[in-house]
DNA sequence: TGTACATCAGTGAACGCGCGTTCACTGATGTAC
DNA sequence: TGTACATCAGTGAACGCGCGTTCACTGATGTAC
């Protein structure tokens, strides 16, 4: 039976977003079009009146996953944390999409690949904006460098079957960062030995 | 035919080597055991002769590659822009299995996470035996920071499709990792300041 | 040491299942008058 | 505004392919005598 524009908007809307969920939680190759419709509330034949091919799913998705990521990023540190938390390590399904899917993508499609480096950049540009250092190319440094230690200890927290290792991953991350934090300011500002 | 207990060991061994190359290069999924076999000069029947599954073969070659890995680094700051330098990115085949195999694992085996805990347990005392600092809580805290932006650099550089992006996330992580070694000795030793 | 034979590593055809994709059909939508 | 009908979003059965795994078979190995 055919549906409402608003309808059909709306239930690509949801595709997208359950299919963002499932990438999340399982990966790519674990989550069928079946599972994604059916999590939509649809039946798999009708997916590809809304997309060309898995691949294009995928594709879409992670430009509308990552549109939208770390947008609400006011304090660093705080965020910081709670990235770096156990909290986030088990639920990757509501978490950085980047964490979870930054080690599939190498097997990805271009416009996949392409959708994830504009996520990535507009990110990167969102934290150098919120970094403290004094000129800009400290800041886009220290960025990168704390984006990338974040990612990797979420990754590295994720991939193994050891508790106590995987939050000492985590935690020991926070307080690198923290000390490194607390080096560079130093160097700029004298007076906050507080 | 049948073949000698020597020849089949050496099979075993060819197995697992042409595994690890392909797993590396193209992720778990993307590898059949056919391919394995191709690879390893055999026929895809006699893999169950080796190995009870591919999960089995998955978790056999984790552990058996990240046993030798970055046991040769003597100098860590050159190992770490080897490291973090365009070549490693681009030949994941033959780098670090960290850095192509930790996203995949979190929906791996637990025999295969437990291998991958391990390597990465004996990796991190290894590298926090050659960092500087002087007491041991900080060089393994420091070991724990750098191995994660390590990784994370590695993998968002591989999971990008934008050469300029890639190419800086490597560059700035070093310099970001130069920066932060040359802070925190500059709080131990204060006649470092050639 | 030489011979007969049981063992068993490797072969390659076959099986069964699951997944991406297609397609004829249905019936609600929305437009032409 | 009301009615007739063309459109087309969604349904669900079916297709085809690839992959993990099995199995009857082969013939070299290595052991018992």
């Amino acid at each position: 039976m055919k549906v409402s524009r608003e309808q059909m908007a709306a239930n690509r809307r949801r595709i997208l977003e359950e299919a963002s969920r499932l990438f999340r939680e399982r990966g790519f190759a674990a989550v069928t079009v079946a599972d994604v419709m059916k999590a939509a509330g649809q039946t798999h034949g009708g997916f590809y009146g809304h997309f060309a091919s898995k691949d294009d799913l995928i594709a879409a998705t992670i430009a509308d996953t990552l549109a939208g990521e770390g947008s609400a990023m006011t304090d660093v540190e705080a965020w910081t944390d709670a990235y770096l938390s156990p909290l986030h390590r088990d639920n990757p399904a509501y978490g950085c999409p980047m964490a979870s899917l930054a080690g599939l993508m190498s097997h990805q499609s271009s416009e996949a690949r392409a959708a994830m480096a504009h996520g990535l950049s507009t990110h990167l540009d969102r934290l150098a904006d919120r970094v403290t250092a004094t000129d800009a190319a400290d800041r886009r440094r220290t960025a990168i460098g704390q984006w990338s230690a974040m990612v990797g200890a979420v990754v590295l927290s994720r991939a193994i079957d050891d508790a106590d290792l995987s939050e000492e991953l985590l935690r020991e991350t926070r307080a690198w960062l923290a000390v490194a934090r607390h080096d560079s300011t130093s160097h700029d500002r004298k007076d906050d030995q507080a």
